[in-house]
DNA sequence: CTGAAAGCGCTTACAG
DNA sequence: CTGAAAGCGCTTACAG
């Protein structure tokens, strides 16, 4: 561990002098396979102890034209669904010896501002989390060979590989859901209006009331923000016509859409109105909320996305991709229940409607 | 954008040759500072535009000995605490056109096992938010002239930097918030046993409660995990003597003991129980739980962190400095109240009572 | 201001 | 199995 280690990190040559053997089979001895006796190893590796060398990630980035770094950019960190993402992605790419390398703050609007910075690192991935990208730059990537994941949107052009979950099934499963609980008036309380999971999670909610007969939704806009979410639910609380159900697009915002619905306007939950939500994140199952919930399986979503990346990485071809994950409507104490389809599986409450698909 | 773009990046000596000046030039054109005519660059920057050039950051990096990397290692990321921290450090850093490779968890115990990776990158400096390394590998990184700050934590050695707030100022505000509150018995639930910020708080507080004759405080662990921390809430709750109030190590586990002591053992709050708890994080202004609770502030911690990191790189000098963040307790409505000591502050009720310093 | 050249620390044909 | 050598894409003295 000491020994004649300087200012500035050994380098291979020294351990090559050191052990008295060339700086190839010092390489040789650290990368796997390459073809080294094992006597000659065990010299390197003793000089190599003696100095305290560690190969230059950097050098080797450079010549094998691939930097083992996965960039990642995602917003939203205080909705706790992306940083259980973000832990999962950790842990699921270090165990492929990949890296991440993390851009923040970047909203839904496009990553462009990122994009050179990321492309500078010549990562060998990128995965967007709740972002999106201009096409522009998804072809720039194509043609750089540089695999990029979409997680938890989708575009309508088929610029990107993605990673979503059954968002318009949820959708359709809450509706259904509050219906079958007796449920006359409704509400939605809107993620970002543009985004995939907004579209898809309100379609999907609307033709299941359709399908009944209901076509009047009263709807604000929280935006997946906090704030907005809040001031979105004082209205719809205070207007003439309050509705007995409402879906709000995140449990992100359902939190406090219940904690405004309860502390400001002294609703009983879910006597005097049901709440669900979508993402079954922490504070969904904290007993204070309860909030019955659509699941995004994170575990299920990360693999997909480490799969994609890494079978690109290793074919060189980028074909785009789509990745659906199923997911499952979790039943807690949020909104009233319907009379069927309730089960329980491994100890949680699901609903699982016959008949529907 | 388009032009001769094929597979793999475009090089500076293809921009040379397109634009007809030497590689130097198209160097120079994208080094800060660097000598080159007004003319000359703007041929440079054209086929550079037309190539879609970007200069590549690994062999800059290979050269210039300075990755612009600075690794970040985190855990305990379902505490919002860390994520608002990460997403924090990801601006500062970003405007010092620093970049984040990021390390999860790797918990309290040694960072150790993720060294031998962020090392080989060469990364410029490192942060090491509620995890410590061991003396050897500090050493190392002195050697190396790696800078490290320890975040939120600190050792009894004086291995590397490090930035905390309060903490032991925290625990004494608490106990006398509590003691002024009428409170007569106390527990504690206790975080990871041996982190300085659990030693630092309970070490506050318990002088703070010593001063008023107070020596017996029941003691639960929890261990910065929810989990655990509702066990301990429920052993202490369901005990023979359960105390007047406690305080839980972060808010992270106070807002499950609150869960715990209302809906399991149908206590209200702050009635039969009072909570305090600390980092003043995000569930922790939510209505349903409105924690009394001592601040980290997040903005003033960041800031010093990269500035000890900025600092250390650009001197060379790798001196270990210990920056401590002054932090506040923030009344809300968890515990009972103290009859003085009450301020508004920027429309916040904090604690501030006479003659504590 | 400009270009030719050396060199950062590696990997990997190539020849032996 | 091993070493000498070329080369990855840059920065930066050096000389002009």
């Amino acid at each position: 561990m000491d020994g004649g280690v300087k200012r500035g990190a050994v380098t291979s040559s020294q351990v090559a002098e050191h052990a008295g053997v060339s700086q190839s089979a010092v390489s040789r001895t650290f990368t796997p396979g390459a073809s080294i006796s094992p006597k000659t190893r065990a010299k390197v590796l003793a000089a190599a102890k003696a100095l305290g060398y560690r190969p230059n990630a950097i050098a080797r980035s450079l010549i094998t034209n691939r930097s083992r770094i996965i960039a990642v950019v995602m917003a939203y960190l205080e909705n706790l669904f992306y940083p259980d993402v973000l832990e999962e992605l950790g842990r699921r790419l270090a165990a492929e010896n990949y890296h991440v390398l993390l851009f923040t703050g970047f909203k839904d609007r496009d990553s462009d501002p990122v994009f050179d910075q990321l492309m500078q690192y010549r990562v060998d991935g990128i995965i967007l989390a709740s972002t999106s990208l201009s096409s522009d730059l998804a072809e720039e990537c194509e043609t750089a060979g540089i695999p990029v994941v979409l997680f938890n949107r989708t575009t309508g052009k088929d610029v990107a590989s993605s990673v979503t979950s059954r968002n318009h099934e949820g959708g359709r499963l809450l509706g259904e859901f509050l219906v079958g609980g007796g449920h006359r008036t409704f509400g939605y309380i809107a993620g970002l209006a543009n985004s995939s999971t907004n579209r898809d999670r309100f379609a999907g909610f609307r033709e299941a009331l359709a399908r009944h007969g209901i076509d009047d939704i009263q709807v604000g806009t929280g935006n997946y923000n906090r704030q907005e979410a809040e001031a979105a639910a004082r209205a719809m609380l205070s207007g003439p016509n309050r509705p007995e159900a409402i879906f709000v697009a995140n449990d992100h915002m359902a939190v406090a859409v219940m904690d405004v619905a309860r502390y400001e306007f002294g609703l009983a939950i879910p006597a005097d109105l049901s709440i669900v939500g979508y993402d079954d994140v922490g504070p969904a199952r904290w007993t204070s909320y309860g909030i019955t919930s659509v699941t995004q399986p994170i575990s299920a979503m990360v693999e997909a996305t480490v799969d994609i990346l890494m079978d690109q990485i290793a074919s060189g071809e980028i074909e785009t991709q789509h990745r659906v994950v199923p997911s499952e409507l979790i039943v807690r104490t949020s909104a009233r229940l319907p009379k069927t389809g309730i089960v329980e599986v491994d100890g949680q409450l699901v609903y699982r409607p016959e008949g529907l698909k």
